[in-house]
DNA sequence: GAGGGATTCTTGATCGTTTGAAAAGGGAAT
DNA sequence: ATTCCCTTTTCAAACGATCAAGAATCCCTC
């Protein structure tokens, strides 16, 4: 039933030295006379040997490999992450294996104990929403890196976006563009991201003398379907508005087709800007206007920096920028 | 610098029983008195252990963990399986770890590698194209599923759809509507589901009695780019068509652009029809009609066939089927 | 040819579990 | 008291690698 692997044990045996010379060639730390060498290597490929990982691991205490758990396997903005992720670790030592916390911190708990119990050597963490307390004991168990969340007392540690500055550069375009009547649909509530990005939308109509209207903030949920929702109830509530600000492109996706449902045209009656910029908002019709996060970059970033910290070095995470991807769905209003 | 952790000596001295009996617990295969096992796990819940996935895996020979293979971290479709697969194993013991394949057949090849030198206890390979003499190596060696690929010899152990009914319903759809000028965006080339696909759309034309003109095909590369590309070529060559099946969501949504950058407007001159069913399709202006894949029911249902399998039982994996979503990418023809 | 270094290889303990076999404990039957 | 049989627990040998520490070999010099 079982397929039973070589091992070293039978290599050695093979090349006629002993098992810790084969050791020494497999990790090729110490010397070893390079004529020995070949006939071990050839031992190896003759019978195709593959070291086991367990033995290995436990041997060693390191097991050349990190967990990184995401959010949500599907999810546009984090899958991006983690092809960065996986991007950066191809060609080391070291392979990372995923874990999918499915938007719900339990989940997300349960599957960092399995990956300890796997003895990974580090932890990368996609926009977990764990208490700090949790996140600080972790981090004096070994190695870590969190990506899209801001901690205060993490310096260094965690990349992130500054998503407050993002929202307010897309707000600021749109009201450059003569727009007064602004509205917003939100992400999840109590969301981070959610917050900041409301946030920047808030300070950007202020600086611009424009009341905040309650009455155009919708929450909705990062999902198109709520942006079909949120629009609709806009619209519903009777407060006249020229463009829409959606915390992220899905929502948008819904809310432009909402906003076409009710006979508004995108751009020409409404402007519209997502954030995140998947995918497929560069061929949505028209093109979509929204906020471009590095996510790949800061995946690869983030596998560099865990890197660094494993081997016992110092890292700094370097500060990308969101940036506005200007497409069409945003029209000067007259 | 390297965190110790609780190991099972511990537990057993601080429950004041032997090594083994703790893993009897552990494991609860074999009886142990309801008292003992109290003052056990006790033990274990007050000194925080977690058992070590190496020296588990060492001394079991199984690690509780299947390989999951897929072609590309970002793809809308196999992100669905991936979700089902995931869900497939949440609340089991085993749990999946993912590896991409990057649409490379010879970062499979590695991946695979690199999986079983971490033990897996079982693989799947998502639309793997790897060479069927290799497969078959594989598969002596461990339990092993393929989803998305037919392959002949391996009755019950792969899971796929049937791309050439589903595309034969996909164009008989457009026929039916009353199209007889229908062009093709394919996938990529030499790709098995590519082929499939257009060899379904060429028998819905044939059994209707309508010649299949090569200039109304094009080839694509499953990218929103190449849909675009597709239908600016399709239309350069001036032979008129009336409507467009794409390969893909994803060409489709690009075929939508470029129609309307051509001023073509989707449904009123051209319909369209599409493959996959992935997240943003219905939420498109107009919603998407398209195949319909079940991805997420593939995965689940791969990772209970995969778990019979590695119980030693048989398996004979489901046969799931395509369906047609009609939302409004059609008109009937007049 | 003895002594001293380098260099290269081997021995054997170790990592934290599992697991089959042996042992211990406790009745009940003889 | 002895035997037999449960049930429950312990012993100790794997599992397949790593890695000190020590042993062997070789080369060179005095």
């Amino acid at each position: 039933m079982h397929f039973k692997g070589t091992t070293l044990q039978d290599i050695a045996e093979n090349a006629n030295v002993s098992k810790s010379t084969v050791s020494r060639v497999l990790n090729n730390k110490s010397v070893v006379n390079s004529e020995t060498r070949r006939t071990v290597l050839e031992a190896m490929k003759r019978l195709g040997y593959e070291p086991n990982a367990f033995a290995r691991g436990l041997a060693s205490g390191r097991s050349m490999t990190v967990g990184v758990v995401t959010q949500k396997f599907g999810s546009p903005y984090f899958d991006a992450i983690l092809q960065g992720v996986i991007q950066g670790f191809t060609g080391t030592e070291y392979s990372p294996i995923f874990a999918d916390g499915q938007w719900d911190q339990r989940v997300v708990s349960e599957a960092i104990r399995t990956l300890l119990g796997r003895q990974i050597d580090g932890l990368i963490l996609l926009g977990c929403e764990l208490d700090e307390s949790h996140m600080i004991e972790l981090q004096g168990r070994l190695p870590m890196l969190v990506v899209g969340r801001e901690l205060a007392s993490w310096d260094g540690q965690c990349l992130f976006i500054d998503n407050v500055m993002a929202a307010y550069e897309a707000t600021n375009h749109l009201i450059e563009y003569g727009h007064r009547k602004i509205a917003m649909i939100r992400g999840i509530e109590h969301h981070q991201d959610s917050i900041r990005r409301h946030e920047g939308y808030c300070r950007a109509l202020e600086d611009a003398g424009i009341a905040v209207d309650p009455k155009l903030v919708q929450d909705g949920d990062f999902s198109a379907q709520s942006g079909v929702i949120g629009v609709s109830s806009l619209l519903a509530r009777g407060a006249p508005f020229t463009a829409v600000f959606c915390a992220n492109d899905m929502m948008a996706i819904g809310a432009r087709l909402a906003l076409h449902r009710h006979g508004l045209r995108v751009p020409d009656d409404v402007s519209l800007v997502g954030f995140d910029d998947q995918g497929e908002s560069a061929f949505l019709t028209p093109p979509l206007t929204t906020v471009r996060q590095p996510a790949r970059e800061m995946g690869a970033a983030a596998a560099e920096g865990l890197m660094k910290l494993m081997q016992g070095e110092t890292c700094r995470l370097p500060k990308l920028r969101a940036t506005l991807q200007c497409r069409e769905t945003v029209r000067r209003r007259q």
